[in-house]
DNA sequence: TGCTCATCAGCTGCCTGACAAGTTAGCCGG
DNA sequence: CCGGCTAACTTGTCAGGCAGCTGATGAGCA
């Protein structure tokens, strides 16, 4: 009855986890629903309950259900609440680079309010070590990973700079199938230096509207440069 | 040497994913490196294979080791990228609390932009269906939930609109720690309908900047009205 | 010497069968 | 009718084994 033991996508543990997950996301099983047990599973699936256990823990660990001993799975109460993941076919997505912008504006917005002498500081520090990169010869891709950061740092919010490191992690991967080494080529890392520098000052002039504005031209820039605008 | 065995916080296997995480996460285990065999493993730990399995394949699920058969486990290019995961502990933080009112501002100022005229019929479906909640004596926080994922929607942007919903049901967890049931008391839902209202009328001007001010009064709003200001 | 290729040890993926521990429902005796 | 006990579930864990894949080793050949 079930094709998983002849496709085999990935592994029998993550198809089954796949297929399991549909119903919960439909709506079919509701929050508080118990889950056909481990055994009726590897039955109807025609899998081990090894390769069951292994789904359910993918599941477990996504916040999708909650398993007691001796009870059984049950769907979770807030299914997914967990953990937020980006899809593999999202990467490359505009919708995923629009975010990303979005996120950052958000934070120079904050950092223009909330900035402290040494935030402006680790910004130079961290925009002059590009530029040090660049002159070197080389990309700057990981100094301009730390510009990034810095600036989400200045932001006084933990929690936005986690999201901004994961959002921008999988921003950059999108924009790294657009060879980002041609960049050098037409020597635009020049450009990159000078956004910087113009989101470093409206920073430090404390206007949010300003610094929001400087990132978003900064973002768009970058996606005009990778071809993606 | 382990004392795994001996206390057990939740399951081995997750104890044991705990164990495993430590190193990488304080950068002892290097991406790429690989991780000893989940024989060698069970060995060390004294815990069966299946266990090592188990916990192998909830760091897999969040992206900090990779599996090929046939040559081990290793640990991921950009451990964590997968999953954005928000501890137990950060429910309630007001920093959660202040990204969530920088998502929906976000929302809120492309709806602006973008909306369509099914989505201003949305919002005011939605807008209306919880003054009527309210009239019958309910809370409406279904509807308020519904009125937030079509401002979400209006964005047109479905990452958005993803972790929007993501990072609101997270600030409503937290937000429900201060009792939202005595709001009733003090007819204070009355309220929330004129911000959403407001929210309205600015996306419906297509005025991006005044649509992001009113979602963050309605946020801040929320706060106040829930003693978290 | 240098190259090719078969063999093999080790690893993960998967399976089977079993026991331990927790839960629930029903039966039985009072 | 009620309370306790048992039996039949569930998940958690264990042991052992086979299959498929990978990398290295070493024999054989040019």
């Amino acid at each position: 009855m079930s094709t998983l033991t002849d496709i085999r996508p990935t592994s029998r543990a993550d198809a089954l986890a796949e297929t399991l997950l549909q119903p919960i996301l439909a709506g079919d099983w509701r929050p508080h629903d118990r889950l056909p047990s481990e055994h009726a599973l590897a039955a109807q699936y025609e899998v081990s309950r090894a390769v069951v256990r292994e789904a359910i823990a993918r599941l477990k660990t996504d916040g999708y259900v909650e398993t007691r001993q001796g009870k059984g799975a049950f769907v979770a109460a807030a299914p997914g609440a967990t953990a937020f993941r980006l899809d593999n076919g999202e990467a490359g997505d505009t919708h995923l680079l629009e975010l990303r912008a979005l996120i950052e504006a958000d934070c120079a917005a904050l950092a223009a309010e909330r900035h402290t002498i040494l935030d402006l500081e680790r910004l130079c520090a961290a925009s002059d070590a590009m530029r040090d990169a660049v002159a070197k010869g080389g990309l700057g891709l990981e100094e301009d990973i730390r510009f990034h950061d810095v600036l989400a740092q200045a932001a006084h919010n933990p929690a936005l700079r986690r999201f901004a490191a994961f959002i921008g992690r999988h921003a950059r991967e999108a924009m790294q199938l657009a060879r980002l080494s041609r960049l050098k080529e037409q020597n635009r890392l020049a450009e990159i230096e000078g956004e910087h520098q113009a989101i470093i000052f409206a920073v430090s002039t404390r206007d949010p509207q300003a610094a929001r504005l400087a990132v978003q031209y900064h973002i768009a820039s970058g996606l005009r440069r990778h071809g993606l605008s």
